[in-house]
DNA sequence: ATAATAGTGTCTCTTAGACAGTATTTG
DNA sequence: CAAATACTGTCTAAGAGACACTATTAT
């Protein structure tokens, strides 16, 4: 009887057939209460002249965070931001060159921090709890996206919509100090519909995620708005 | 310039060291009020002698969740119910064997319906917002738990208490028709603690994914309790 | 009748939306 | 002062927990 480490001196892994491993992430953002994502113009074959997310394949001894945190860094620009495992994909034929299982992220970063990488507002056509593909537009016009990217873009939307009710990500997409008319905005750019003013207030401070710094805004033409900072783990 | 046609003609994948890709599922069920997972002894190197979760590696022509429905119905038995995949571990070192990428999925079976693999009452430390490993008990002892599978069924455990308040997942775990109080009970298994009767009644009800059926069930002692049937899409 | 559970009525508390009001800034 | 926005007070409606009550079955 073998012991385990004896077990695995021996251990042949074979020679059967691996699909490649790679991570897309979904960099959004929120610029002037308009939900953007990051996408990159494909120059080259397939789907040449379509447009991309930013990613890569995952090195054989890397961790799937750390790749896509190399991709964040490698092609956008930014580290140190927030960013999590969405889904993944991995339908046969979603790549035509060969079998790709593309592990999807979302990171979000606050307005006007990417500089690397072009960033298109995202438009999406369901509700509430439905689901489906997102749209990324320019001018106007619908970007013609590659792979399954519309799809991966889609179930973005749809997760950050359904976290913002718990979850602090919101704070994510904005700068250090904030207004709460900003974050409001934040909130509103995501979920897609207009919110009320005296509830939302309510309810963000009651959560104790929020501290005033005391500092007001530089104001443009009428009364400037306090500043607040969020209350990291306490 | 090549077509695209041409180009995908001369592609050449290479060939760079790939990962293993595999699924595991976490099966769970929820049998007079204790919420189960079920679980396979190991017998062979490495981890021999530990339980796991049933899994299997995705073949290269095969549909990621095509591959779970295989794993549930060559290993537990069962075909056609809940399968929805949860996420993808893949931290270098988490198989002692090569590199295993594995994409773990949740699926859902009424009680009593697994014959072919056997269950145990799963025991969480964490409570609410948190997360962290859930483990398995046999007789008050804890199970040993192999390679990761105790985080993926936290994992596991916290995304079914999350999606509890908003999706209809506790009828996955119910036979045709079922009392309230059955509802209830799972209900209470999954989330932990104990609900308010009437409360839930209310929202139960109110929801509209109920339909009475009139039956009521045979009695034991007491008065019987009407069945209701989950109101399938409309 | 008694035991045991099914199912309901009602009170209260919390929370959200709606709306209108006051406060504070620039010009 | 006017204009514009920040911020707040209050009313109302919806929903949840708590608790006690009535209803229905088997023994």
């Amino acid at each position: 009887m073998l012991s385990e480490a004896e077990f695995l001196q021996q251990y042949d892994p074979g020679d059967f057939e691996r699909p490649s491993v790679a991570v897309d992430v979904v960099v959004m953002t929120v610029c002037e209460g308009v939900l953007q994502v990051a996408l990159i113009r494909r120059d080259q074959h397939p789907h040449m002249g379509r447009y991309m997310l930013p990613g890569g394949f995952v090195g054989i001894d890397e961790d799937i965070l750390a790749a896509a945190n190399r991709v964040l860094r490698d092609k956008a620009g930014v580290s140190n931001i927030f960013l999590e495992q969405l889904y993944t994909f991995g339908g046969p034929g979603r790549d035509p060159r060969m079998r790709v299982i593309t592990v999807a992220h979302v990171a979000l970063v606050p307005c006007g921090v990417l500089e690397t990488v072009a960033t298109y507002p995202v438009q999406v056509d369901w509700d509430g709890e439905d689901g489906g593909p997102a749209m990324a537009v320019q001018d106007g016009e619908s970007l013609p996206m590659a792979f399954d990217h519309a799809d991966i873009l889609g179930v973005a939307v749809k997760r950050l919509r359904g976290r913002l009710s718990y979850s602090p990500v919101a704070y994510s997409l904005l700068p250090e100090t904030f207004t709460l008319r900003a974050l409001q905005e934040v909130h509103e750019a995501i979920c897609g519909h207009r919110l009320n003013k005296p509830s939302f207030r309510r309810r963000v401070l009651a959560s104790g995620e929020l501290v005033p710094t005391g500092e007001r805004e530089e104001s443009r033409a009428h009364r400037p708005a306090e500043l607040y900072r969020f209350a990291l783990g306490d």
